[in-house]
DNA sequence: CATGAATGAGCCTTCATTCAT
DNA sequence: AATGAATGAAGGCTCATTCAT
């Protein structure tokens, strides 16, 4: 039997993809954090490489794990990709969430609104690059984006009416949101830099096209 | 992945933007119309699978050729995508800056460069899918891109000065070039529909973003 | 880790996959020849080691090629070994198909008839103990395998008439198959010498049966 | 392989053979019942799926336990399928063993036997399935085979003293369990009516051959 | 210019088995 | 006795790319 020169029986981490810090992990722990630890690595390697630069062998190993604690937790790569783009969602509205309930001026408002998500779009950057060409390639990936979306713009109408501000449509909103996100991402992928613009300008434009909103 | 059956290998490229004559092409041909037959092939297929979906071998036999003959006028599977986004980024161009200078009413002109760039978003949206992917991946695809970026804003500004309308700074400019080409993208995806949203309520609202940029 | 299972490739010694006196092939075959050095190395594979024993890469290597080419002239592993299997039936037939075209004394024939089909078998005796569990499990193995034994019946049904003997249903030639090939692969299989039987009686047996038939 | 829905980890075992008392088990069981349970899994799936189409987690699971449950009371996978095998024979042994006690007219009696045969290799087609390929490839498993063999012929020597038939010859003994055997597989495996044979004219010819032996 | 057979690194996934609890 | 998280070797298969013709 051919076998190859195998590896030397190196259980914790080998080069290559960098490790999180988690240490030797207990051989056998919860399940949901093995389940998070994976989640962790996956979204630090996707959003390092982009989907399709990171392979799951890859993410068990950065998690400290073998290929099969890999599929014990999740069924395929695109599933810990939904796992790690909904925590991406969950921890984005939560933040964006307790902002808005604050409150304060609205100008001082959504400068919060939009520097938080400049920031989250900047830390996800690679996430956020992946996730274009899932969402059209992959049926299962865009219904769950579109899910997303749509409790998006459910919460814009709730905010709408929570501040008894002027009339908008839906569609207006999405007009908004498609702006806001769109401008996020190009600061964030480094656009606004290499086209010379300046970014406090642009963010500046966007805050006003936010407070008109809220307002 | 599933493997799909084989297209059958004739059936010349009819990519997004131009036509060949059908038919059984010579077995050798002029470089240029094969770089362009390989190029065309390799449009409909980023377009209809993106590029990650897409094998370079398929490009190949799409166009009429061989593996090698695809080699032999491309480096690599990139440099057909780069091909192509430059085909489709000249063919915008051309289209839209024709229609500028075809001038007429603000309003009136602010819809037919709406109604060209969405068309020109649907035509190409698994393109413009796997461009955000590789423009973040990809060094080379970055930096292209970004030229392509810079001279889209000059020539807003062109146009601005063209027509004498308000003072408007790259950033504004940039922003509503941001807000056009995501929405458009929303309603090529088909986003915009999937959200139970108006479609032309939110080219209307394009239309007004344009029209106040342009008077 | 001490991976137990697997007994030691019980049959004959097998050094690190044999190679088939096959010598570096030139580079650019004729995809007819590669195909069948696959099927050859897969068939000594198969024998020596059994289906699940085999792996596609090995079958490839020991054909002197890369994984790859294998999986350019087969769908799959399951399709080498329907290939396999086919060639091992058509050799059978024309065997004793011109076998039983010479014709002779009934005895004689029937001799014949047995010698080669045990021959068969102990040339071919991993393969057929992959078969059976493949036509159980796999339904396209199962199709494959069915057409092939219609075909056999049919082909003595054919010379039933061409010898004019006695009557004859399709369901006692059956079972002349089912006891010819199952005590052929018993002999093949080293079954009858375990027992401590005579090979030699067993086969006079089987002779005998065959004799009545062919009378 | 596709992906199998799991199958709900309650469901204890009914293997061919026994049956146990449904219900949730108790979490520390009796060693023998455990044994038991997990036997009469893997007979039932082994019986379904075949040998290669099991795994053994999968065992644990519709036994109603751990893998390392599985693992305490069997060394290996190898190990179950001995266990499930000798079941098997032991069972198949058992009934008609008492049948040929009950005696009878020698029609009568053979039919009986071929009927609880047919029954038999159909109630366990998948077991006998992978059992070829598993005796090819294992040694052990060859050995246990072999020797259940001999037990065999042993108890049909037997027959003919008690019965003091004509005369027989353990070769001739052997190929007519050959004959019962495969044709009771070809039934079980669905093989008669696949190839469009009557079922009781096979039957009926194996009835013959029986009756003549034990004459 | 063009062919197309061949490459081979490497990805995704499985599963028999172990061991700390 | 039982659990079940974890292992990790290995297998099936893909695809961008090369090169002899």
């Amino acid at each position: 039997m051919a076998r190859k020169a195998k590896t030397p029986p190196t259980t914790p981490g080998r080069g290559g993809a960098k490790k999180l810090p988690a240490g030797p992990r207990p051989r056998r722990g919860l399940p949901a954090e093995t389940r998070e630890r994976i989640v962790a690595a996956a979204a630090q390697l996707f959003n390092r490489v982009g989907y399709h630069g990171t392979d799951s062998n890859r993410i068990a190993e950065a998690a400290g794990y073998s290929p099969g604690a890999f599929y014990k937790h999740f069924e395929s790569k695109q599933q810990v990709f939904l796992a790690v783009y909904e925590a991406w969602v969950d921890a984005e509205w939560k933040t964006i969430g307790s902002e808005i309930r604050v409150g304060g001026e609205p100008e001082a408002l959504a400068r919060r609104i939009v520097d938080l998500t400049v920031d989250f779009h900047t830390r996800w950057r690679g996430l956020r690059a992946s996730l274009v060409e899932l969402v059209f390639a992959d049926a299962e990936v865009r219904k769950f984006y579109r899910a997303q979306r749509r409790r998006q713009l459910d919460l814009m109408s709730g905010i709408h009416q929570g501040m008894g501000g002027a009339q908008h449509t839906r569609e207006e909103d999405a007009l908004l949101l498609f702006t806001l996100e769109r401008t996020a991402d190009a600061i964030a992928q480094g656009e606004i830099r290499d086209l010379g613009l300046d970014r406090s300008a642009v963010i500046d434009d966007l805050v006003k096209r936010v407070t008109q909103a809220l307002a």
